[in-house]
DNA sequence: GTACGTGCAAATGATTTGCGTTAAG
DNA sequence: CTTAACGCAAATCATTTGCACGTAC
């Protein structure tokens, strides 16, 4: 998570800081008001710049849900599922589900994959 | 792909000509232009609005890469390889990919899933 | 004839950018 | 000291909406 070549600015501190343990997979809007706080005088410009930075570190992960942005701490190769009432996104790691699922696509002609990630839509308990 | 509830106007039998048979994944933009040759004075509005409506319907499917809105008229559960140069879309289907991913899923607590669908990166010939 | 769709222009919302200033290393 | 990052305001880009008019059925 630390790397030699970057300034760690107080805003790309408290950015991480908000990000790191937080599994709600926050969108730009969520990232800007949690460091607010922190860093009053902080704008979404500048958290724009930041999370674009760190997903291109990898020391975040983007995922776009259906045309949004929203970031996550967690940078290992995983899967989603996304609850189709109240938006919640949660982490599926499967191991065996990516090494399942390029090995149907290995033999396809035309293209060569590397890697993939599956989508999961349902209901959560909370609102089923 | 016929419906008697809806009205069938110029508009959208050409935006459904358009997309019929086509396997280019068009966004709304390129759908556009694809239109306006026949109907000059169609609308970028309704053209969205189409989509949009033609998408509720079932009648088209949208898919939404890095925050962009694409069509395309494969209405059947499919997934989507996609060249991280040249950015273009393959579809893919595979059932027993589906199959395998739900039942790996299935006695997750907390959640109830009852649809997936999973997005390959890679390469293609044209680009390698 | 009526309800729904369309064209147009303006509004909205998300994201990016130019620029003068500030701070990390 | 130098270069990259910041704050601010304005620009851009995608998408939506209100409204008067037009058209499918």
């Amino acid at each position: 998570m630390t790397n030699a070549d970057i300034k760690y600015t107080n805003q790309r501190i408290e950015i991480l800081n908000f990000l790191k343990d937080n599994y709600n997979h926050p969108t730009v809007d969520e990232v800007y008001d949690g460091v607010k706080n922190k860093l009053s005088r902080i704008t979404k410009a500048t958290v724009y710049r930041n999370l674009k930075f760190l997903s291109e570190k990898g020391m975040i992960q983007e995922v776009n849900v259906k045309g949004v942005s929203r970031f996550e701490p967690n940078i290992k190769p995983h899967h989603h599922i996304m609850c189709n009432r109240c938006k919640k996104i949660l982490d599926f790691e499967s191991k065996e589900l990516s090494e399942y699922a390029l090995k149907i696509v290995k033999n396809l002609k035309g293209f060569s994959v590397n890697n993939s990630n599956t989508n999961f839509y349902g209901v959560c308990n909370n609102c089923a």
